[in-house]
DNA sequence: CGGCGGGTTGAGTCGCATCAACATGCGTGG
DNA sequence: CCACGCATGTTGATGCGACTCAACCCGCCG
């Protein structure tokens, strides 16, 4: 399979193939680690970020009250961590969801690959843009969306970003390996009432979720109903950059 | 009055006499710009991003449903938008809480002083690393703390960060322009619901807010109460790296 | 077979939203 | 100077959305 993180950068600049042979050479061994483990600790030493390969992590916070808040979800493709850069860092953990396949990337090498070449540096500066606007917009959803439209959204946003890396099928289903408590950690919600929500959105009969794997049966519905605006995603920045190439967007929102 | 953001920045880096002359160097004319305007469109034109000096700001995204939502506060010495070295960041808007002076930043020169001084390139990094610590905390609060408890940790999030710029008085008050209703597109909350929170900290004794004035009588109580633990912020890493300087500690939590 | 992790359902409660009224301070114009 | 409007804050009544607790279901695995 294609790299996914090569995958995503396409859409942030237009790289050549110099460029891309140069990503390629950033990760060092591809390390694995089971579910519901922890990936900081495991994985990355200091100095180097995960680079996830294969399967899903999260970053969240337990709080005293027993409660937990997911903050970010990472898929195949995503730099965990991107601002760890400075030391003790200890304010959040991240574990992954699934078995994750990841490389750990040297800090170093991201700076010198970004000095070396400007498309990689505008590359990177755009994913790291894009995972500051994701967090931005749940913010929004936890302040001001209820919370079947908080799962909608989450829905809408996972599908454009697993389509940017290929990980939509052609019956528009994806691997969904998140537990409804998961979710419920994500979208500050009940487990009970992630359940319910859940109903809501499959009576609408706009997605169907079941053995790990989600379903978008009207995605324009679900869209709408979801005040879901996917400018966010900046997912057309690359057609910008270079008029010559087309738009290229796996999921077309009409 | 100093520069509030050398102030802040000495906190995450050891800086150098030169060093400091070289980021003051780095702002063009100073502007100002009414309460309630739009600080990205009057004020920044591309490639410059706006460092706040007098007065607040912040980020918002306003609903196709007409809620709206404050996704980041800017105090003085906050470099708003750091993540806009990109083109069309439409999906929020920077706006004015009260009159803002603020200085244009060009990113370039940003760049360049970064690069030409390990210890800003420090500085600057921890700036991103805590601007987006505080985004990710805004989640945990509006996913998984009540309406005081979110009120309260705000408070003290505010009261560190505007310690660290010395605005905070020695009877432990500090301006607090934001109206009801902003609180409540800050926190995720009706007005009214704003009305009856802040009421219950007053009554509790651990606060008072009259006239855009923020009164904090017992800091301790009232970060056991919402839960607030400061390590997100990060407020002790220059002392981390240069070990002969006394961490440096505006606000005390015992 | 029993236990367990995950999902589903129902009943009761409470936090917060909504709507509406009223209070207060301030600037403005008659 | 007062009358008025407007912005902001306060209070009460009512309803709903989401939480909690508890039971029950199912498939899987030891």
């Amino acid at each position: 399979m294609a790299n996914p993180f090569l995958l995503k950068l396409r859409h942030g600049a237009c790289l050549t193939a110099e460029d891309e042979a140069l990503l390629m050479e950033l990760s060092g061994p591809v390390r694995s680690v089971p579910a519901r483990s922890d990936l900081v600790q495991e994985g990355a030493e200091a100095g180097f970020l995960p680079l996830i390969l294969e399967g899903w992590a999260c970053r969240y916070r337990d709080l005293e009250n027993g409660k937990r808040q997911i903050t970010t979800l990472f898929v195949p493709g995503d730099l965990c961590e991107p601002f760890g850069a400075l030391p003790h860092s200890i304010d959040h953990a991240i574990a992954a969801i699934t078995p994750v396949v990841f490389a750990p990337v040297s800090l170093k090498a991201i700076g010198a690959a970004a000095r070396s070449s400007h498309r990689i540096y505008e590359a990177l500066w755009w994913d790291l843009l894009c995972a500051s606007a994701i967090e931005r917009e749940s913010i929004v959803s936890l302040g001001r969306r209820s919370a079947a439209e908080r799962m909608g959204h989450l829905f809408c946003e996972l599908y454009v970003r697993l389509g940017l890396i290929g990980l939509i099928n052609r019956d528009q289903s994806c691997s969904f390996p998140l537990r409804q408590a998961d979710l419920g950690d994500v979208l500050g919600l009940s487990t009970v009432h992630v359940n319910r929500s859940l109903q809501e959105l499959r009576e609408a009969g706009w997605i169907s979720l079941r053995n790990q794997r989600l379903t978008i049966h009207d995605l324009a519905a679900l869209r709408d109903f979801s005040l879901f605006d996917p400018s966010y995603l900046h997912m057309d920045h690359s057609a910008s950059v270079d008029r010559n190439r087309p738009p290229f967007r796996t999921v077309n929102f009409q």
